[in-house]
DNA sequence: GAGCACGTACTCGGATAGGTGTTGTCCGAGTGATGCCGG
DNA sequence: CCGGCATCACTCGGACAACACCTATCCGAGTACGTGCTC
């Protein structure tokens, strides 16, 4: 199994997606599931935890809908992952080392098991070099990224798609 | 749940236990599993993986047992994660920017889809990243580590623990 | 025409299946060393 | 004394159960907006 599932792909598909939104416009959890083909009630949820840390904000009620808590070149893939998966470490230490035939006699070992296992910080400074390089990408990098590569039409389209998604349901309603 | 579990645990505990022990000496799994209180058959199941990449080697019969395939400075943390699970991606990419709603009507996107997704991309850089680090390190750092923080008695039981129960083994048969 | 109740369209949170990977165990089969027993 | 045979201890590999987590769905509850009805 991958240390990121489909939850975290999911949430950053939704907030490349939410940041290339006009300004005023609401695009509903249906919406931006509906745009990607995402299963709706767990892009609901996501957004949910999500909203919990900051990342985007929800209003309620009808017309309601998502918009980005804070500006895309201030949210970090790390923060996404953080918020989406709560503390997921890349190793987690069972403390095997403290269970060793050679002190069965009851007697703590001394120095042995003071301070971080040795393999355990072999993992934590991997898993720091993981995150840090995760730290160093925002939303709006990746949103630059992909517009470098698909056509100047693509990009209007997107925006007038959502546009049109929330206006429509506002009038029929 | 963690990218690496007990299994990559288990796998570098018993390896720097096993480069402790001296020459000439085979330990068995039951006494690699034993100093370590770990589960026996398990532990039988992890030497054989780390034996098909080549990080130890068994002899099968009575009074075999298990050595390091080769030195401990050339067996490093990648190696092991690698050999105790095989292929784990950080993240698996399903590609979810080929599911849009805009180009529904058949017609395929064009260059959006060519190339690495951006957010694979990021993902990649990170599990490089990771894997760097871990490749840094060898069983001989651990170990070293491991014998400074250590009472030199300790590091001598640890080997005349290995060496008694394997002549042990042998006399009682 | 003003105020109030209702319906609608959302979000929020918990409860709950289904699937999948991991942990851990068990068992049969193969292998090599040792010891016994008959020649 | 010597060779064959049984036994033992060990590894190898697959099959299997238990368990946890992830994905995904569903449902009830709360909230805001608009509409229509009543006075």
């Amino acid at each position: 199994m991958s240390l990121y599932g489909a939850r975290v792909e999911y949430a950053l598909h939704t907030l490349v997606n939410l940041s290339r939104v006009p300004d005023g416009v609401l695009p509903s959890a249906r919406d931006l599931a509906d745009f990607q083909k995402l299963p709706v009630a767990f892009t609901r949820k996501i957004l949910s935890q999500l909203e919990r840390a900051g990342i985007v904000a929800g209003t309620e009620g009808a017309g309601g809908g998502w918009r980005l808590g804070r500006h895309a070149s201030e949210i970090t893939v790390l923060d996404v992952v953080d918020a989406t998966q709560e503390s997921q470490p890349l190793f987690e230490c069972r403390e095997v080392r403290a269970r060793c035939a050679l002190w069965d006699d009851g007697e703590p070992p001394g120095p042995a098991v003071t301070g971080v296992c040795s393999i355990h910080a072999v993992m934590l400074g991997a898993e720091a070099a993981m995150r840090g390089e995760l730290s160093k990408h925002t939303l709006a990098d990746i949103g630059a990224t992909v517009a470098r590569k698909s056509s100047r039409d693509a990009l209007r389209t997107t925006a007038a798609w959502f546009t049109e998604r929330t206006t429509q349901r506002r009038s029929t309603s």
